[in-house]
DNA sequence: GCAGACTTGGAAACCGCTTTCCAGGGAGGT
DNA sequence: ACCTCCCTGGAAAGCGGTTTCCAAGTCTGC
């Protein structure tokens, strides 16, 4: 490997002047050393040694994103916004899916801390169970204590800055909206209880169906992906509309139906929460809640990178969609 | 930041000791000392500085992933594979998108270089320009030249091992398929020409037809995605089957028919390629070419990261999947 | 023409950790 | 009891940069 000494060397001059030259210096380098430092470098194909410099200035350029599943169109969304963000920044982006285990994050926390990363982005819902988020606090806090920034998208759980969706009141005007079509017997396809996304969105909806005086919805817990939504649709008997928290719960809820010959809208109608991008040529066309995925990644990385001590948490509103898959009950 | 010296100085030790206790090293410690450091450690909230660990080693635990948009499902699938691959060997990953801007490739991996990562997986298709070509192979040499591992999904033109689909006989054999259901007149969305995966899927389909003895298809180029299918669909006239030279753009087709009411697949019938998972529930279900993205991405991260020195390249096949949205013709 | 203010280049300390090389001590063999 | 040999712990030399501190040279103004 070419080394600085090496550039310097063939250039004939110090360390310190090839540092100055080639890597961003304050300090103001003669025209002449100048050249000569950048044709030695161009020569012999320098490329500076990242983790040299990131340990000696004390400080890296990269930052480090967790999400729970890339594949998932919804966190692609997040980290696109957020790794967008990044470049215009001049970040690198260090991506670590967890797969939805909690232990994975923290894990994954204390080695971007490991890795002096500038800052931390946690996107995906937290989890109800005290412990382990205590457990994420306490690594989130040491990380921080070092210097390090961090932010969340999800629930404001963690101390952090948090891009917060608003998940119980975009799932309360989706019910007001769904009811003022004239449905009145509901089924939620809420997920796991232990998630706070699933959780606040299926509280939202029954609530505003309480305060319109209509019977509380039939709820279904189940895994939070398609298959989650495709098994969870099974079970749902008796209701004119079914809310899938998110939507490739949704898509999968259609498929079930789809393969038992029920139609959508026309036998019940579904509605799904994200409003994804992918999922825009779907058929029917799903009636939702639209978050802005992308600017609520871009925004937490802001965020994250903020000067400001104080922890900010910004609420994003949901637009409530409403497509083909719902249709007015007579 | 805590260090290693603070975590020495607290247990009573020296550096070496501490070092040799906390990351991983051949050598024995002590039941005592080793105890003493480990709970220094704890109480002091160590965490290993990466970069100093880095360069004192000289070899990263990371390796970088350059795709070139992760919101597409295609890419989301390939990286996700990579980077499973990758959690199983505890190597963290730093995911570059260069939407699909070649020169943000060949800047990916000189600062992927820098950072001597330990591999660098180039994930997409290349372009039909030399002179970027050549860059971008000079860029990897310079860094395999300094012990850096590289591999390529998509076509073999980095001189690196090579994960690459099979799209010329994968588009041929879909073509033998569909003039098997009767179809005669054709149509190819074939993505941009300068973009090799979307040329040698446009080849391969055409070859196989001339090879039947069926009239050459009606071409129409334009962007590789969503919205590139939805525009060439429009131009498509007089043909009974279209292919789309991916996934994406199939969908994007369909949406174009749906919209002016041409029914899929009596009226027209349609194609893709890749069979992207997240799309298994469009309707009509979408015939197309099946590619283990998952798998692909897992083995070219396995390349990369092989200890042979000779390239390897490595063909995958595709398999026709035929669907609901070709039709046999009377 | 000269003092003082700037500018420019270099020497060397330092960033935090790994690892080689030594030294001391205990175990085992005779 | 004595001598290897092996094992464990520590000192110190890097790894490849950045940056402080000096020294020398260049300008400027009087």
């Amino acid at each position: 490997m070419v080394t600085l000494e090496d550039v310097a060397k063939q250039a004939g001059v110090s360390l310190a002047t090839a540092s100055r030259v080639l890597n961003g210096s304050t300090r103001q380098v003669g025209a002449t050393l100048r050249a000569r430092v950048e044709q030695a470098a161009d020569e012999l194909g320098y490329r500076a040694n990242i983790a040299a410099q990131t340990l000696a200035r004390g400080a890296s350029n990269v930052i480090g994103i967790v999400v729970h599943d890339l594949t998932d169109p919804y966190f692609a969304a997040l980290a696109d916004g957020a790794m967008r963000a990044a470049a215009t920044e001049g970040l690198l982006v260090m991506v670590g899916t967890t797969h939805r285990d909690p232990e994975q994050e923290i894990a994954y926390v204390a080695t971007l801390n490991a890795q002096r990363v500038r800052a931390v982005l946690l996107v995906g819902s937290r989890v109800a169970d005290h412990a382990v988020t205590g457990r994420l606090r306490d690594e989130l806090a040491r990380y921080q204590s070092g210097g390090g920034r961090a932010a969340c998208v999800g629930q404001d759980l963690l101390g952090v800055d948090t891009v917060a969706p608003a998940n119980r009141a975009g799932a309360a005007e989706l019910a007001r909206a769904l009811a003022g079509l004239g449905h009145t017997r509901f089924a939620v396809l809420a997920g796991p209880p232990h998630l706070v996304t699933a959780a606040d969105r299926c509280a939202g909806f029954a609530g505003a169906l309480e305060e319109l005086g209509l019977p509380a919805p039939h709820v279904i817990h189940g895994p939070f992906d398609r298959d989650g939504g495709y098994a969870a649709a099974q079970q749902v008997k008796d209701a004119t509309c079914v809310f899938a928290v998110n939507d490739v719960m949704a898509v999968g809820a259609l498929a079930a139906y789809r393969e038992r010959g029920v139609r959508v809208p026309e036998d019940v109608s579904v509605a799904g929460f994200d409003d994804i991008v992918t999922l825009r040529d779907h058929v029917p066309a799903l009636t939702t809640v639209r978050l802005p995925l992308t600017d609520m990644g871009a925004r937490a990385l802001e965020l994250a990178l903020g000067e400001t001590d104080e922890v900010v948490v910004e609420q994003v509103a949901g637009e409530v969609v409403l497509r083909e898959s719902v249709r007015r009950m007579a």
